[in-house]
DNA sequence: TTCTAAAATTAGGATTGTTGAATTTTATTG
DNA sequence: CAATAAAATTCAACAATCCTAATTTTAGAA
C-alpha cells in the first residue's frame, strides 16, 4: 500500500487521445518501400534499375534517384551513378525485416478476421511501416511461429534468414507434370480473385494437360475441372512437383 | 472454364512487395491528431488554445497555428485569429471517427493478442491513421459490436454518436461513497501500470474511506486492501456510484 | 490607462519526397 | 566511329510539416 502522490501527473483530460509519436529513428515509409522494391527485384534476378524501381513504386525516376542517393548515404544501398545500385547487408536486413512484418500481419488479419487473401494487402502494407516490433513478435507467437504467409511465401525469421523459395512456376512445367500449388507471387487483389474463381488456392493439386505455344496458354486439370491460364499468370503461381 | 489471357498482367516478380499507396483523399496523421486533440480539450471543457493543443501534440505553437489555418480553410475548424478555434460539425465528425478507430483497434489488440491495457496505445495510435474502413468495421463485427474500449471509454458508433461519459471521477466522491470503476481517462502506460499495481481495473469495487485535504490524497478500500491515490490520479479514474 | 507577461501569429528556414524539364551518360546499331 | 534512343541524373520548384526567432495582440495588474 503505497504512494498515490508520485503518480505521473500529466495533463490528460480524456481517454484515448494523448500522444507524442516517437517516430525518432524509424525510417520513412518511402525508404522502406524502396528497399523492399530493390530486394524484390534482386530476388527475382532482375537488375534493380532506376526505371524498374520507379515502376514498382509508381513514382518518377527522378524520385528514385533522389532516394537512392539518400539511402546510399545511409549505407543501405551501394550506388555507382549511371551504373545501378544494390542492397548492402544492412539494406537487405531492413528489407527482410519489412517483408517479415508484412507477411505476419497479413496472416494475422486473415486468421483472426477471416478476411480473404485478396483483401489484406493494402492494410498490411500500411501496418508494416507503423506498428511496433513488440506487436509483430506478439503476432508471431500468437500465430504459432508460422513459416509461410497466406500466399505461401516464406516468412523471414527475426534474424533475416529466409527459406528458399518453394516450387517452380507452373509456366516451367511440361505437359503431364503434376504438382501442388505452393505459392502465389503476386498480391494484386484482382489477380488473387481471378485465381480464386478458378478454384486455385495454396495446396490445390493440379496437372498440366498441355502448353499452347501460340495463345500463350497453359491448360490444366484440377480434380475434374479443366482450366486455362495465361503464361504471365502461370509465371506467378508456383507448384511443388509431385512427378517430374 | 475460361480465359487466362485477360488476367491483369502486371510486372510482379515477387510476392508481397508491390504497391502504390493510394493515399489520395486520406487526411494526414497530423491533421487527424490535431482534431482529436481539439475534441479532447472540448470534451474536457477546456478551451482548445494554441498552447494547449501544442502541449498535447508535443509540437511548437507555431506549428499548431499553421495547421489550424489549414484546417479552417478545409472547414474542419472555425478560427478567429487571436481568439481561438473550435471544431465545426465536420471536424467533430472526423475526430469521432478517429476515436472510434482508436478504441476498436485497442480492444482488438488486447482481445486477440492478450496485450495489456498499458501496451496497446502507441500501436493503436499509428494504426488508426493507417488502416482501411473495411478493416475497422471487420474488427467491430469480430468483437461483437462492443460499446466500450478496454479503458471503459465509449466507442462512438459509425454515425459519430457517442454515449455520455459514465460515472464520476473518484476525486468527486465523498468519504463513505462506494462505486465500481467504469473508466480510466488516461492511456499513459506508466499511469495504467500504476493502477494495475494497486489492483485497480475496470469493474473493481471500491469505497472511499477518507479524503485528505492536505496531502491531496484519497484513501480507498478495495476488498480488504487499503490504498491511497493522489488527487490528480483520482480525477482520472471514474466510478459508477453504487451508493450516494 | 499604461504596462507587462503570456499567448498567438508571422516570417524565414530546414527537411523530405515529389514532379517536370533539361542534361548527361550509356549502350546499341548502322 | 558516329548517330541515336533509352536510361539515369541534375536542377528548379512545390507541398507539407516542422522548427526558431521575431512580432503582434490580448488580457490582467497596477
Amino acid at each position: 500500500m503505497n504512494a498515490g502522490p508520485n503518480v505521473p501527473e500529466r495533463e490528460a483530460p480524456m481517454a484515448g487521445w494523448e500522444q507524442n509519436h516517437e517516430t525518432a529513428g524509424m525510417p520513412q515509409t518511402s525508404i522502406e518501400d524502396l528497399l523492399k522494391a530493390v530486394y524484390g527485384l534482386e530476388a527475382a534476378k532482375k537488375r534493380p534499375s532506376t526505371k524498374a524501381v520507379a515502376d514498382v513504386l509508381g513514382v518518377q525516376m527522378a524520385s528514385v534517384t533522389g532516394m537512392v542517393k539518400n539511402l546510399a548515404a545511409e549505407g543501405l544501398l551501394e550506388h555507382v551513378p549511371y551504373h545501378g545500385f544494390e542492397l548492402t547487408a544492412k539494406g537487405r536486413e531492413l528489407a527482410l525485416r519489412m517483408l517479415r512484418r508484412h507477411r505476419l500481419i497479413e496472416l494475422f488479419l486473415i486468421q483472426t478476421l477471416g478476411l480473404g487473401w485478396d483483401e489484406v494487402h493494402a492494410d498490411a502494407e500500411v501496418m508494416e511501416h507503423a506498428v511496433s516490433d513488440q506487436l509483430v513478435e506478439r503476432i508471431y507467437a500468437y500465430l504459432g511461429k508460422p513459416e509461410f504467409d497466406p500466399h505461401g511465401s516464406p516468412i523471414p525469421d527475426s534474424d533475416g534468414a529466409v527459406a528458399a523459395r518453394s516450387g517452380v512456376p507452373i509456366a516451367h512445367l511440361a505437359a503431364g507434370d503434376e504438382g501442388i500449388v505452393s505459392e502465389v507471387e503476386d498480391e494484386d487483389p484482382e489477380f488473387l480473385r481471378y485465381l480464386s474463381s478458378l478454384g486455385i488456392k495454396i495446396g490445390s493439386s493440379l496437372r498440366v494437360m498441355a502448353k499452347d505455344p501460340y495463345g500463350g496458354l497453359v491448360r490444366l486439370r484440377m480434380g475434374r475441372r479443366r482450366i486455362s491460364m495465361g503464361t504471365e499468370a502461370a509465371e506467378r503461381v508456383r507448384v511443388a512437383r509431385s512427378h517430374v
